[in-house]
RNA sequence: GGAGACUUAGUUCAGCGGGAGAACGCUUCCUUCACACGGAAGAGGUCGUAGGUUCGAUCCCUACAGUGUCCACCA
């Protein structure tokens, strides 16, 4: 016997364990279709957030839903070892038991990463326990293992050997605060406020200069030349001519470059190669120097004389100063413009030559874009207009800086030659690796994370698991992520496997906060998904999550809609403990017989076979508020308003036969609801599922509700509705009148049809009224309210003109409706141009209308 | 500078070429034997503004306004 009160605690409690020791979880079974998904690995940097959940959620509604229909599914966990985030965290911990981290050997520091990873880990899983993750355990990867190690080994390789993977010394983005280079992708551009400086550039041999602007003056040390426009007339008379950096003293040449706007600035542009994309093309361009002007952790090195050792801000400042005193300081202007911050250590990102390794885009972005076009093997995105964001990006894309100054990562299979310089790129280290040491830098992150789909199965050896569920199904991600994840992925497989590694990928929003604003530590919004799972459980916490937003729309966290989620369950909850208790305990479940069923069951059955169409449909289309709608109109207003309170007039009488069609429909009712809300809210599934009078050992082994056509029989459904409409206006009458909800009622009704048997019952039941049956043109005193199939009449002790002032009012709702019927049937357009069965209902609708209204009218011809 | 998203009830959000929906909140009534975390009934919206397409627009198109998002090297 369940409780009266859903307890969340009580019914999570175990099942999970359970579920995972009996092998539920587990893929494999080579009797089924296969069907995959992998898990978007989460960083080992700390727990999971509530964006977490709400991604893991969908996916494991996809997976338990899959499940049921019958499909072998390997949902493969794993985590990523997030290289920058997770060094960062773990040299914090460091600092903080007091190690003095600049003495720490790469092996020694290794050796802590690990053991964070490990602990990490066990949080996460722990997580996902408590969420209730169909995780196939057997199959769990991390982007650091051995095996993933040889994928991206042969990876690098593989590139390399084609010409994709090159080292070169560029302008890459150095975030001098992890002191490592960035991918365009890690670097988060906002609108900083600043200030544009405009300094004089003496002109050398004359008493004129060239006014120069620059938001970052401590880049001056590294100028080699100034650059005009060839056709700005301005400057035609200093060509050929030299100017002097007043920062340093050094002489500057004039050059001519077409790339020099005009308009902007004062048409003089400094030249900067070692610290600015553009200057460094310019300086390729006309073969410059490109001193580089500082250390890596962004102070100014040896290049900057006095300024030497100086942070490169306060340097600016003590620059200015000084080119103030020496009389070369125009103005300056305050600006607001786009700074590039890193993305982990938020520091300002500084432009800077270096010499790293990178993945040649153009060949692997144009692959992608041209599969993108092939209809059965392009990457479906849903929602589809997040195709778009993928193919813009992957139209521009720039070569991708894959190498890192860290040591938490893959360790790029790189050699080099300690006597010659030689490099060599190669799967295992070289023979007499004595000559040789290797590349100490590691790879992106974001570089394993690409080969996920398939370096988890095994890859590059043909595994039966790749030959089985690879290509995946199903990815499910964030929106945010397309760029850093989703587009490498695409591409990496198609390089190396000549596949797309996904055919669907479904895109979700961010949780945000009850303000709609993001979710950030610095401002301490953040909601700990552990904290709602022990308030209202998981159950409530995932409905929440799947249930509230639109497919690729963002979504707020409110308190308020999780709990409403767990009175939902608490109300499925309630009417299985009904239908329980009306079955008893020794009930045999019987097969449902069209011919035992009364209007009333097959109304519920066909509702029922309704819902599951609907949510059937949805649940394919990976529209789980939608589908979830159709399943919660279904429980509280047919299931639980009409029916639950219907049958109890059948299970009241004395009819064995109806008393036991009635329990059967319940019964079937209650287990479809159970089968279909059950990938959402697996936990009190099973616990109810489990309290059925007949079940399988869990409902993880269960099928899938499948709509039923044998069952299909609507012909009575209308009368149905009919009865429903009189109990609720005879509700009404009582309400309005300020009468008790069971007070007894003169009714007469006059049907115009034969209604289905039992129909006077329930009304009598349900109005605590007796009801008096009238014939055609039989005048009764009362109020009147017309169906297109019966009237009623409930007698009153009202006043004649209030009861005239009434139907004066319905008639005249009534011809209103009647003038817009005819409106438009008399508008040749719409009937000849609306499809036929619009006009034909519009036409039916206009005669019933018109019938109602004699009725009232005779009605009132009687009563004045 | 580009791209796309959003604007619907007090609030958070669905929806849709043919009489506006849910949840929460609010009002009235009801402890009736599944559930007061409940039930019954109800109030509440010129669907951002202006044009256009259409027989018909909240829905499609255009412009505008507002709100937030992503991308982008202009000194």
């Amino acid at each position: 016997m369940l409780d009266k009160r859903y307890d969340h605690l009580q019914v999570e409690k175990d099942k999970y364990q359970n579920w995972k020791e009996k092998g539920y979880f587990t893929s494999g079974d080579i009797s089924k279709k296969p069907f995959s998904i992998v898990i978007p690995p989460p960083n080992v940097t700390g727990k999971l957030h509530i964006g977490h959940t709400w991604d893991t959620t969908i996916q494991d509604i996809i997976v338990r839903y899959k499940k049921m229909q019958g499909y072998d599914v390997l949902w493969l966990p794993g985590m990523d070892h997030a290289g920058i985030a997770t060094q960062a965290k773990v040299m914090e911990k460091l600092r903080n038991m007091g190690k003095d981290v600049t003495k720490i050997t790469r092996e020694e520091f290794l050796q802590w990463a690990w053991s964070w990873k490990d602990e990490y880990a066990s949080h996460i899983h722990e997580q996902w326990a408590q969420m209730g993750l169909a995780l196939d355990y057997t199959k769990e990867r991390f982007t650091l293992d051995e095996g993933l190690n040889y994928a991206v080994r042969t990876v690098f390789v593989t590139l390399y050997n084609k010409g994709l993977i090159y080292q070169g010394e560029r302008i890459i983005n150095w975030d001098p605060v992890q002191m490592t280079a960035l991918s365009n992708v890690e670097v988060i551009h906002q609108e900083d406020k600043g200030y544009m400086y405009y300094f004089k550039y003496p002109i050398v041999g004359s008493d004129e200069y060239l006014t120069v602007a620059t938001t970052r003056p401590e880049t001056m040390f590294g100028d080699v030349c100034v650059v005009v426009n060839p056709k700005d007339k301005r400057y035609t008379k200093y060509h050929g001519m030299k100017v002097i950096n007043p920062a340093n003293g050094d002489e500057l040449p004039i050059i001519c470059d077409e790339y020099v706007d005009i308009e902007f600035g004062t048409g003089a542009m400094k030249c900067t190669p070692a610290h600015d994309p553009n200057d460094f093309i310019i300086g390729q361009k006309y073969g410059l120097e490109m001193p580089i002007i500082f250390n890596k952790d962004a102070t100014m090195n040896e290049k900057c004389g006095q300024y030497k050792g100086m942070d490169r801000f306060v340097c600016r400042e003590a620059l200015i100063e000084n080119i103030k005193k020496d009389g070369n300081f125009v103005k300056q202007e305050e600006i607001v413009h786009p700074v590039g911050h890193s993305e982990r250590s938020n520091a300002v990102v500084e432009p800077m030559l270096s010499k790293q390794w990178f993945i040649k885009m153009r060949p692997l972005a144009d692959q992608a874009l041209a599969n993108q076009k092939k209809k059965g093997d392009k990457v479906s995105f849903v929602p589809d207009r997040f195709e778009k964001v993928f193919i813009q990006w992957m139209e521009k894309a720039e070569d991708w800086c894959i190498s890192r100054q860290l040591w938490w990562g893959h360790r790029i299979p790189a050699y080099y030659n300690k006597h010659t310089g030689e490099v060599k790129v190669l799967m295992d280290p070289p023979q007499d690796m004595e000559n040789w040491e290797q590349e100490s830098d590691v790879l992106d992150t974001w570089f394993s994370s690409a080969l996920w789909p398939f370096s988890t199965m095994g890859w590059p050896n043909k595994t039966p698991e790749l030959e089985r569920y690879f290509p995946t199904d199903v990815l499910v991600t964030g929106y945010d992520i397309i760029f850093f994840w989703v587009s490498r992925m695409i591409f990496q497989s198609l390089e190396m496997n000549g596949v797309r590694p996904f055919k669907e990928v479904v895109i979700h929003g961010l949780v945000r906060d009850e303000l709609g604003r993001k979710m950030s530590k610095t401002l301490g919004n953040g909601v700990d998904p552990i904290k709602v799972i022990a308030d209202y459980g998981a159950d409530a916490l995932r409905y929440f999550l799947t249930t509230n937003s639109t497919p690729g729309q963002d979504m707020r966290y409110i308190d308020e809609k999780v709990q409403a989620a767990s009175n939902y369950l608490n109300k499925i909850w309630n009417s299985a403990r009904y239908v329980l208790s009306i079955l008893g305990d020794d009930y045999k479940e019987s097969e449902l017989s069209s011919d035992k069923m009364s209007a009333l069951d097959k109304w519920i059955i066909n509702r029922l076979n309704t819902t599951i169409k609907n949510v059937t449909m949805n649940m394919d289309k990976y529209d789980f508020n939608a589908a979830s709608n159709h399943l919660y109109n279904f429980v509280y207003d047919d299931f639980c308003s009409q029916y639950l309170e219907m049958s109890k007039v059948a299970l009241n009488s004395d009819n064995e036969e109806s008393k036991n069609a009635t329990k059967a429909v319940l019964l079937k009712c209650l287990k479809n609801i159970i089968l279909l809300i059950y990938p959402y809210t697996p936990f009190i599934a099973e616990e109810l599922y489990c309290s059925l009078p007949t079940h399988l050992e869990s409902i993880m082994l269960e099928t899938y509700p499948k709509y039923d056509k044998k069952l299909f029989d609507d012909s009575k459904d209308y009368q149905v509705e009919l009865l429903f409409n009189l109990i609720k206006d005879v509700r009404n009458y009582k309400i309005e009148n300020k009468l008790a909800p069971n007070a007894s009622l003169d009714l007469s009704l006059l049907l115009k049809e034969e209604m289905f048997e039992g129909f006077l019952a329930y009304l009598k039941r349900f109005s605590f009224s007796d009801v008096k049956l009238l014939n055609k043109d039989q005048h009764v005193e009362g109020e009147s309210h017309i169906y297109n199939e019966a009237e009623l009449y409930i007698a009153s002790g009202v006043d004649k003109a209030e009861l005239l002032a009434k139907l004066d009012k319905d008639i005249e709702a009534l011809n209103n409706e009647i003038k817009r019927c005819e409106n438009m049937l008399n508008n040749p357009n719409f009937t000849s141009k609306a499809p036929e069965a619009k006009v034909a209902l519009e036409r039916e609708k206009l005669a019933k209308h018109q019938e109602n209204l004699q009725v009232l009218l005779e009605k009132r011809k009687k009563i004045a």
